[in-house]
DNA sequence: CAATAGTACTTGGCCATACATAGTACTTTC
DNA sequence: GAAAGTACTATGTATGGCCAAGTACTATTG
């Protein structure tokens, strides 16, 4: 048990809440992602990523379709299912609970 | 994949973080824990909760005393380490940023 | 037109945590 | 001394983030 790893640990779900935050608000594909993840200092990998894409369009939250590139292989343009609309919204809730609550325990002094 | 399962995730980390903030404002034992846990909101079985205890412990980051109880088996009274308050300060810091960063991805409005 | 570099996506294996479930040990109460 | 309650322990499972290596397509370049 180190630092690092619970750092790891506390990204769980996160991250899944951001990338679907980050298609609901229009198409994009893998990089666009990256780059606004990493302008808000989630740094994540390739190897994160896509997985994580993946997983979301088995689970019918995403679907894409190929768009063909000036510079390079074609790109997965992603969108958001009715489903994957729905499971944000769950998980907006989820989120906002679990900062509350962590606040909560955090601010409270000394009984 | 669920919300369940999401959900789950998202905890991961966390639990860590609250528990060791808990902690930190003075002895406690386990069901002193879950009662303020649950409080706050944060629902957690003693499945859960007593192996982060131990991984902690052994991590050094805490340590016990018995106490007597005048109801039933002796408690572990818990303190944090040095060390424990110092993995706390940078998991605070890990944890703020990570909403803050969260807060910049979610509440960025269509481009 | 091969060879190289760059972009986009894929795959396999590893690890730590939260959870379910069942079990141990001690104390009080009837 | 049997039952109920409290406190802690042990085992096995599943998941997601990460590393690292790999595939495939395009554009450039000598």
């Amino acid at each position: 048990m180190n630092l690092e790893n619970t750092q790891v640990q506390m990204r769980k779900g996160i991250l899944e809440y951001c990338i679907l935050h980050i298609i609901s608000r229009g198409e994009v594909y893998a990089s666009d992602m990256l780059d606004e993840l990493t302008t808000a200092k989630i740094i994540v990998v390739e190897g994160t990523l896509y997985p994580l894409l993946t997983r979301l369009k088995n689970a019918e939250l995403l679907e894409y379709k190929w768009v063909e590139s000036k510079s390079g292989p074609p790109r997965k343009y992603y969108t958001l299912t009715d489903k994957g609309s729905k499971f944000l919204r769950n998980l907006s809730e989820t989120w906002e609970d679990l900062v509350h609550s962590t606040q909560t325990i955090t601010t409270k002094s000394n009984a």
